[in-house]
DNA sequence: ATCTACATTATAATTATTCTAAACTATTGA
DNA sequence: TCAATAGTTTAGAATAATTATAATGTAGAT
C-alpha cells in the first residue's frame, strides 16, 4: 500500500502538479502488486468502478501521456486500433495472444540476447521492441 | 517490369478476382524495385496520383486486407494512429525513426539472433516482430 | 489573499476504420 | 452464348479513438 503522499512526492518531483485527478490515477495504476497493460478505456472504466467517480476522459488522455512522458508508463508497440500502455517500465518485451488479444509480459530474461549488428546513421537505439505473437497451432500464420 | 497478367494469376491462386482495382493496386504496390511500407492513406494517394483514377477507399481498405491474409502483405506493429504495411513479406524487423516517423528495413542477418527461452502454454509462436526506435543523441528516450 | 500558470472539463472536431446496402462484374455451367 | 450467382465495389453512414477548444477551476508562489 503506497500512501498518497508518496504519488504527491513523485509528481512534484517530475514538475507535476499533484492533483486530485493525477493523485486518483496514480492509485489505480500504481497501487497493486503486479505491473498491468491497459488501454485508455480500460483505465476511465477501472476509475469509474474502484473509486466511483468519474473524471473526464480527456483528463484520462492528458495524465497518461504525462506519466508516459515522464518515463512513469510504457507505450507498447501493436498495432491496433487504440494504444496500449504498461505500468512495467523495466526493459522487457512482450508474447501477444492472437486469439485472445492478451498481452503477457516477457523478461529480458526470457530471451536469449539481441544484438543489433547494424545501425542507422547519425541515430542512437532508444529502445528495442519485441512482440511475439502466439496462437493455438492450428491458427493461421498472421 | 511485372506484367498484368501475373498479377492476374498471382490473384486467381489464391482465390481472389483479379479486378480492375485489385490489379491496380498489385500495379502500384508490386511493379517496383523496391519494396516499400505505406498506410492505406499513402496507397490511396498514390493511386490518384500515378494511375489518375479513383479507388473508393473502402476497396482499397478491403484490398490492403485480403492481400494481408493472403501473405501478400504483412502488417507492421508500430502503436500509431494509423496501421502500416509492408510489401517485404521476409521475416525482418525494423528501424523507426521517432524524428522523422520513418521506417527502415532490419533484415534478419543485421540482428544476431533471438531465442525465446519461455514461451506460452499450448500456443505457438506466430511471428517475432522486433522494432528499434532510433533518433538523435540528445532526443529523450521514449 | 491574490495572482498566474497550469489543469480539468464538457463538448466539438478530427481521423482512421468498418459497416451497409445497392449497383456492378467475374466466373460458372446450362 | 448468356443467364444465374456469388463475390466486389461503391458512396456514404456509422463507429471508435484521439485531439482540440475554450471556459472554468485550482495549486503554488508572492
Amino acid at each position: 500500500m503506497i500512501k498518497s503522499i508518496e504519488f504527491i512526492d513523485k509528481l512534484r518531483s517530475s514538475g507535476l502538479r499533484p492533483t486530485k485527478q493525477r493523485l486518483k490515477i496514480c492509485e489505480v495504476l500504481f497501487n497493486r502488486e503486479k505491473t498491468i497493460h491497459f488501454t485508455i478505456n480500460d483505465l476511465a472504466k477501472s476509475i469509474s468502478q474502484q473509486l466511483n467517480e468519474k473524471i473526464s476522459l480527456a483528463t484520462v488522455y492528458n495524465t497518461v501521456h504525462a506519466f508516459k512522458n515522464k518515463g512513469y508508463l510504457k507505450e507498447i508497440s501493436i498495432n491496433s486500433d487504440k494504444s496500449y500502455f504498461d505500468t512495467n517500465t523495466t526493459i522487457h518485451h512482450h508474447f501477444f495472444d492472437e486469439e485472445t488479444n492478451e498481452l503477457i509480459d516477457c523478461q529480458e530474461s526470457d530471451i536469449d540476447s539481441v544484438n543489433i549488428k547494424k545501425n542507422i546513421t547519425g541515430k542512437k537505439v532508444k529502445s528495442i521492441e519485441i512482440l511475439i505473437k502466439v496462437a493455438s497451432d492450428n491458427q493461421n500464420q498472421n
